[in-house]
DNA sequence: GCACCGGATTGACGAGGATCAATCTGAGGC
DNA sequence: GCCTCAGATTGATCCTCGTCAATCCGGTGC
């Protein structure tokens, strides 16, 4: 759960880091390895090319949210005043490509790249507002449907019936990415699995039955009475 | 979208205010009125220099999601996909600087404030993420206290006892940028008051009496014991 | 002054989700 | 195969906050 690497992996990092900072193209990090944390100075940006990475806040107390899951094609580490504003987690084995962080700063000294990457922070930025609606507007299960929606959604899986959605995060990741709890989370998948819009194999892997009716769940527009009395879709 | 301009950067609006001198150098706006709508295609962004606007996003049903509040210095209306992702409203009279769209998309063609528009975006990635945590880890108090203490701290009011913050939105906004209901958030302030923690002159203006214990009901550290003192705490 | 009106406040009540706790499941390890 | 353990599911109960409704307050018009 919570990844909490010992002083010798922050370090070993860090002197990997030091290395692709001075050249390498690429960097490649085992599952549940750290690739930064909050507070640290920001010497790179990440484009995710291969993998899922995770992205949280903790406050004092100990409560996290999950901010976003970085896939293929994200960029992650957007500095704020110098420093990171998150801890980033591998969540499956990922390959990154750095880009030094004063390629941010000088906007003379690749023009093109410099205007793909606030292209990219734009990006982010209308992705967080969508959570924002999650978040602030609705309800646990719309949420949780939302957000198997936006996984089939962005895992290119075309919004095909049939499709099947591997969930690298766990319950309870899910669960402060929502705001919720994980038994909630749980519970929501169970009914939606129950109404016959889901199927699980295993708590990581999604068969979304329903397209249709899945994107109604995420707007609360839950079927009234689609009941189907006969097919034996697994009782109650 | 607490983005404000770092005084680096500040310059760098200034100087190419000249170099985009084909647009329009200011707008002015009534308050209640609206800048854009989402969907509405971004021609410009702006840089507010007075006045205080409301940026929001509606669910199909009505559902209202207040994304943020913009103050001078920060910089509203970045695109997605081309297209404004929120409305945007002005709550006062308000005075913009519009900065023409293919600033954003041309790196090469005026660098610095390229750069400035970048590290204006990663600071609002910052400032919501900030929101993020209020969304989905924090409880009714702890919202209502960290919204106040956040409004305290950007409107420059420097951290001191007895500061007077001015409140441009109603409850209702409030209640939609928090996640709540304006009942809720009514609730909050009455509790605050009785607290001793502020003190309200009608509903827009609010007294901060102290400052460490607004911080400390933001963080759910509520005074555990600060009870009127009616009879003595002779526990043990 | 008075009536009016929109926003804010307060109250009563109930539902939705958190919390606490008890299984259940499945992937490794041997 | 069996054992173990972490994560997931399910259940029972509690409490926060949403909902509905009444009232209050400050401003505006007459």
């Amino acid at each position: 759960m919570y990844v909490t690497l010992s002083g010798e992996h922050r370090s070993a990092f860090r002197s990997t880091s030091r290395d692709i900072a001075t050249a390498p193209p690429h960097l490649k990090l085992a599952a549940n390895s750290a690739l930064y944390f909050e507070g640290d100075e920001v010497s790179h940006v990440y484009i995710i090319e291969d993998g899922v990475v995770r992205l949280t806040r903790v406050l004092e107390d100990g409560r996290r949210q999950v901010i976003a899951f970085g896939y293929p094609g994200d960029i992650v580490g957007f500095p704020a005043r110098g420093l990171h504003n998150t801890d980033c987690d591998a969540l499956t084995p990922v390959r990154l490509r750095p880009i030094r962080r004063c390629v941010l700063e000088d906007g003379a000294q690749d023009p093109d790249l410099h205007a793909a990457l606030l292209d990219a922070a734009m990006d982010e930025i209308s992705a967080m507002q969508d959570h924002f609606m999650m978040l602030g507007c609705k309800n646990a299960p719309e949420k949780v449907a939302s957000f198997i929606k936006s996984m089939a959604d962005r895992h290119g899986m075309m919004a095909a019936d049939g499709a099947n959605v591997h969930l690298p995060m766990g319950r309870a990741d899910i669960a402060d990415f929502l705001g919720l709890t994980m038994e909630t989370v749980s519970r929501c998948f169970t009914a939606l699995r129950k109404d016959g819009v889901i199927r699980l194999n295993g708590a990581q892997s999604v068969v979304i039955v329903s397209m249709e009716r899945l994107a109604r769940h995420a707007l609360g527009q839950n079927t009234p009475a689609p009941r189907e009395r006969h097919c034996p879709t697994l009782a109650a």
